[in-house]
DNA sequence: CCTTATGCCTACCATTTGGTAGATATTTCG
DNA sequence: CGAAATATCTACCAAATGGTAGGCATAAGG
């Protein structure tokens, strides 16, 4: 079964560099070493290869974020977690503009996707907010919702494009490099847009 | 050249809706109502069709944007600034659509591209910022290009997902729709982590 | 040992693709 | 007017596409 994960390997890869369709069976076979046929006795068709594509990223998705997730519940924690969670798409931009792209190109299977294994965190973390707005932690013209999205777009979208976009983000060596100075500006942006300050009370 | 200006038309909202390579030439003349030939009439070559959609796009922006940023001295105008150029891409969410496809599927050239049209506004801001900061009036943690791309990102890469993305923002009446909540939020998130606490609240 | 399933291959196919040739109108204008 | 430019068409083409048929090894297992 090596082939087969080979070929979900680089199918992944050329789908998130040049799209589904922008992407032939042929040359996805070239990338594995094997030809066309052999690649279509493991994968009916093109189109069950891409859900075969996706679902092995939902798993690996649904492996790892959930405990990076479970951690955002106190503030001391915020920082570790937004990173990991910035890492993770740091990690594996081919993941995430995979993603992206298939938001894009199929918005009704994405929003199933998005119902099913999203909006349960979404929900999550917007009680979570409520719960600390109460307390006086958290600024209370914040959408918790709509913060939680924000957020997610950011991490997903900045991941797929943050290395077209270096060129205008030019490498600071008092700043870090352009992903980390990419990282490092979603958490501050996140985190000061939802806290209430310790000082200077409004 | 009305015949010229429909074919920018459709073949803009199709790129924009299913890619350049989702796309048939074949496709983008059956919506304008004329035959495969005659639209390579007017563009000699699908890739000159598509150099022209992007030249356009490019043009449109280029010729309203710097009116809007230019706004962006001075605090009192934020937000309506940040409010005018989050609509402007609400407006028309197919050109943003196209735009992210086009940094996925041509870094390169969209490279060259921002290096062209976007680095000097992302320049100009990052010294007013700069000023702001001696002035105490901005974050002293903010790090002014970063955050000039982030937004950037944000409004754009959330114009183009927004519409999918609305299952998991239910219309909650209380906060208007959508669309609205995801401008107000972005634009919550990008005020308040950009000023100072003390000159910050309106 | 022989049958069966697995895995990869060559050869092929129908359809679609971007693009061309060239006939035919229609408009412009000296 | 008449010729040149403009614009659209039908008919076609070579290449690439996703996919199938079926042969040929290798290995597994009753």
């Amino acid at each position: 079964m090596d082939v087969r994960a080979q070929i979900l390997t680089q199918a992944t890869r050329l789908f998130a560099e040049q799209g589904y369709d922008g992407t032939s069976v042929q040359e996805i076979a070239e990338a594995v070493g094997i030809r066309k046929p052999s690649l279509l006795y493991h994968f009916k068709s093109k189109g069950e290869l891409r859900e075969n594509v996706l679902a092995e990223m939902l798993a690996h998705w649904n492996a790892v974020l959930p405990g990076l997730l479970l951690k955002a519940s106190t503030e001391e924690r915020f920082d570790a977690t937004m990173e990991a969670l910035s890492d993770f798409f740091i990690e594996d931009p081919a993941r995430a503009r995979l993603f992206l792209r298939e938001t894009l190109d199929r918005p009704e299977q994405m929003q199933t996707m998005l119902t099913q294994y999203v909006q349960p965190w979404v929900d999550l973390l917007a009680q979570q907010l409520d719960r600390a707005k109460a307390q006086g932690l958290v600024r209370v013209d914040v959408d918790p919702q709509a913060y939680a999205i924000e957020v997610i777009t950011m991490a997903v979208a900045g991941t797929a494009v943050i290395d077209t976009l270096n060129v205008i983000l030019p490498n600071d060596p008092a700043r870090g490099g352009t992903r980390r100075r990419h990282t490092r500006e979603l958490i501050r942006m996140a985190r000061s847009s939802l806290y209430t300050e310790n000082k200077g009370e409004k």
